[in-house]
DNA sequence: TTCAATTAGTTGCATAGTCAACTATTTAGG
DNA sequence: CCTAAATAGTTGACTATGCAACTAATTGAA
């Protein structure tokens, strides 16, 4: 279907963008078909949620590398699932505390199982070292660009 | 900023994912910084374009690999900033032919500047031989993933 | 101590994406 | 010839994202 043979083609970026979105799709599906109603960005949430217990949303952000604005929605989506809770933190009254209820708790082993699957699924027709040449030039990128804003900004 | 080390790390799916979001906004970045008021999705539609001269929603669809839908919304996009026009096909009146105004045309050059330069940014600290395996390994993450999604259609 | 700068979070605005349901048109089969 | 299926686009509902502007709370420096 996707006949694209422009000079996005060669770029990096581009070509990134593309199969993020392939990758995506795929997941999203993934998680719907077996029935868990949650999409990735909120999953991406959820594993920080899973790994730490509890955390602030600024802290969410930037483990998941968006803006505190998409954190701040992201969060009420999971919220209004019943996934998480938020409270004023007493210490700083500026902080949210965001913890895991039960039910979201219990997600985090089904959800997984589905990660785990797509990924395997995903890696299928890959060579193993090639695609750790792969995450690592990604992670290359993404640190680049990270550099690239945070010094563009400092440079303001 | 970006310090997640979950399970997702080891995905290429989630990875892909994270770096995409950083390669799309840095380019939006730099897009606005050189005083073009465009966005990737709006630029890849006018790469095929630029390419084309003259093309369908659906063809243009097919090649930025997005839903119909999309391209309704991005080609609004593009047509309330005079850059594209959408006609109907007389031949054939469910179709709307869409071509580019002169503006359009004169942003050409200097929106693919920004590319090459934001692409040899991108590139700069990657070594030619990895970034030739990575883009290899990306398409045929997509391939296989679209794959995925036709035949999942097709077993309905 | 008090006022400015910083930090956490929220909200408005614009953009983008999917899915499902819809219209209009064309094509194909009986 | 005419109806059913396919195709091109559009629209609505929901989600996601970033930026800018805003509030509230905290920190720090004069």
């Amino acid at each position: 279907m996707n006949r694209c043979e422009c000079p996005t083609e060669e770029s990096l970026g581009c070509v990134t963008n593309h199969s993020a979105m392939a990758a995506r799709n795929y997941l999203t599906r993934q998680l719907s078909i077996h029935g868990i109603d949650m999409t990735i960005e909120q999953f991406k949430v959820m594993v920080v949620l899973w790994k730490e217990g509890i955390s602030t949303q600024q802290n969410i952000a930037d483990f998941v590398g968006k803006d505190k604005t998409s954190v701040t929605r992201l969060i009420a989506g999971l919220e209004k699932r019943s996934l998480i809770q938020r409270t004023t933190a007493c210490e700083d009254k500026r902080c949210n505390h965001v913890t895991l209820t039960p039910q979201g708790i219990a997600l985090e082993k089904p959800t997984m199982e589905v990660l785990q699957e797509a990924t395997q699924y995903i890696h299928r027709e890959i060579d193993p070292h090639e695609l750790a040449i792969t995450l690592r030039v990604l992670k290359q990128m993404c640190q680049t660009l990270n550099y690239s804003k945070t010094s563009s900004k400092e440079s303001e």
